[in-house]
DNA sequence: CTTGCCGCTCGAATTTTTCGCACACAGGAA
DNA sequence: TTCCTGTGTGCGAAAAATTCGAGCGGCAAG
């Protein structure tokens, strides 16, 4: 279907190198092989085939339209591989593990887009700490997840990277704001805002970011992120974090990011891991081939 | 044609949003142009569209579809093109100009393989000097060339190149065939053959054969590359050339060649030449694709 | 030389597919 | 409500593809 049954019956006249076998492969009576060979031929306006005895054998623009006709068919089984794919995944749960920042803004903005076409998929989503979402996924306690790289990765591989490096969060009006980079020093001259936790995720990342954090005493201290967030508008001080968790306000020009001027943190990556040995359910396959899709156009943008 | 009309439906109503307006560029009922979206979409299992006020709106499935259907018309049209210039190419008189080296061996056989696809096309091919293959193709006096490369070119565009040392051609049980490559020293102490002509066509690139060529008297010359080739196989001499005249002999284990230690005629490189500006006839411009995949394939082998 | 076989081609009847028309149905706008 | 605009659906007509049967030319064995 959706192909003419004229290319299946040149594909296999070429193929064969005769019509009557053709025809008998194919299930069809000879003659009618063989009028569509000939109206193939009038409508290209050239021979397709040099009829010699025992056989046809393709002249050159036979040729080329045997190529166009493989590919075709080729590319066609590909789609048909996919579109069986993606009904298979039209229902079906995906549980998701992420550090918080993504839950902010970032993921429930991409499930947000990929519901429209995956209306029945349902998912679980917890944030976690940056090495638990790794172990998270290693042990089949979520399928993909969305952490920093670098941690000692068994059973769990890197769909998609960006680069992801830790800032100061600030009001758009606040001082600060006007410097297109900031260092520690000028940094220690404001309160400061953090998110509580386990361990500091980017501690052992950069040296000077872990001292300059012991050195400072919080004004704010939170596991919450929204709760650092309405005090940053409300302009109770700056924080530390990673554009991500902050992309919609710093469009809408309420919160501005500045680069931190330290040389760990600017290598710091957030990736899309899934596991390495485990396969994906089909909705999940889909997920993370679509996250995989955002986080490109994101870091391209 | 060739293409089923569903194909082109569906484009168009991916295009356009709606059935009605793509059957109305169509110029065929809604209803069919309707009909033949169902058929898709039950054949594929899947919707390929999202039915909502006021139009379609493909699917994530559709886009994929679409997007094979695009590339395989696109795909089409080029072949239609192709097939066309095939055709208007079937009939019609080419020039060509070349050294005599390509025409004992090469081109009659690269032409008599063409003649098989291309019957009815007629060729004069007149042997030239290589500067002189150059100026007839800038005159107009040639449709394509095979000559050295490194000529000053004007209005004449390469179309492909193989390397072309000169080398010794012997018969294949000389003494000098034992060694995998002669220098000038060595090839004194044999008779020379050479061929006449205004210019020694290697002389303006290598010092060390022009000086060669001038010290030695050659025991036989001619302007025939066919008499030297008998003289060559009755063991008269050895002479100086490319290994592009001797192919078959070579092959058939008759006649050996071997480089020549010299760095200049090393770097001696044979091309296919077109008109820089003049526009090749249909039949010319199919010559001149298929001798360029000879070249080219000569050159890998 | 005849006979049998193989392969392509052609014509007419038949089956399958497609099309056009009319209309039903649904949702938003005046 | 009525009037659009849009898709989906029967049904008879038209077009296209298929099958069957026959014919033509070439080749090889007898």
């Amino acid at each position: 279907m959706l192909h003419a049954a004229a290319l299946h019956y040149f594909r296999e006249v070429a193929r064969s190198g005769s019509i009557r076998r053709a025809a008998a492969t194919l299930n069809v009576a000879a003659s009618a092989v063989n009028r569509q060979i000939l109206n193939l031929e009038a409508a290209f306006g050239t021979a397709l085939f040099d009829r010699l005895r025992g056989g046809l054998r393709l002249t050159v623009a036979g040729e080329l339209l045997l190529r166009h006709v493989t590919d075709t068919l080729h590319d066609f089984e590909r789609l048909r591989a996919a579109i069986d794919d993606l009904r298979a995944a039209r229902s079906g749960h995906v549980t998701i593990a992420a550090v918080d920042s993504l839950l902010v803004d970032f993921l429930p903005r991409a499930l947000d887009r990929f519901r429209i076409d995956f209306p029945a998929v349902t998912y679980a989503v917890t944030a976690a700490q940056p090495p638990d979402v790794v172990t998270m996924i290693a042990a089949g306690d979520a399928d993909i997840g969305f952490t920093f790289v670098g941690q000692a990765l068994h059973s769990v591989r890197w769909i998609a990277e960006i680069a992801a490096p830790i800032g100061v969060v600030m009001r758009a009006d606040h001082p600060l704001a006007a410097r297109a980079s900031i260092d520690f020093e000028e940094l220690s001259r404001y309160p400061i805002l953090t998110q509580s936790g386990p361990l500091p995720k980017g501690a052992d990342i950069d040296g000077a970011l872990a001292a300059f954090k012991r050195s400072v005493t919080p004004k704010l201290q939170s596991n919450s992120i929204q709760m650092i967030k309405l005090s940053l508008t409300l302009d109770m001080g700056v924080s530390l974090f990673t554009r991500l968790g902050f992309l919609h306000e710093i469009e809408k020009g309420d919160i501005a990011w500045r680069p931190l001027d330290s040389p760990g943190v600017a290598t710091l990556r957030l990736g899309l891991a899934a596991p390495a040995q485990r396969e994906l359910g089909p909705p999940a396959a889909q997920l993370v081939r679509r996250l995989a899709d955002d986080l490109r156009r994101f870091a391209a943008a």
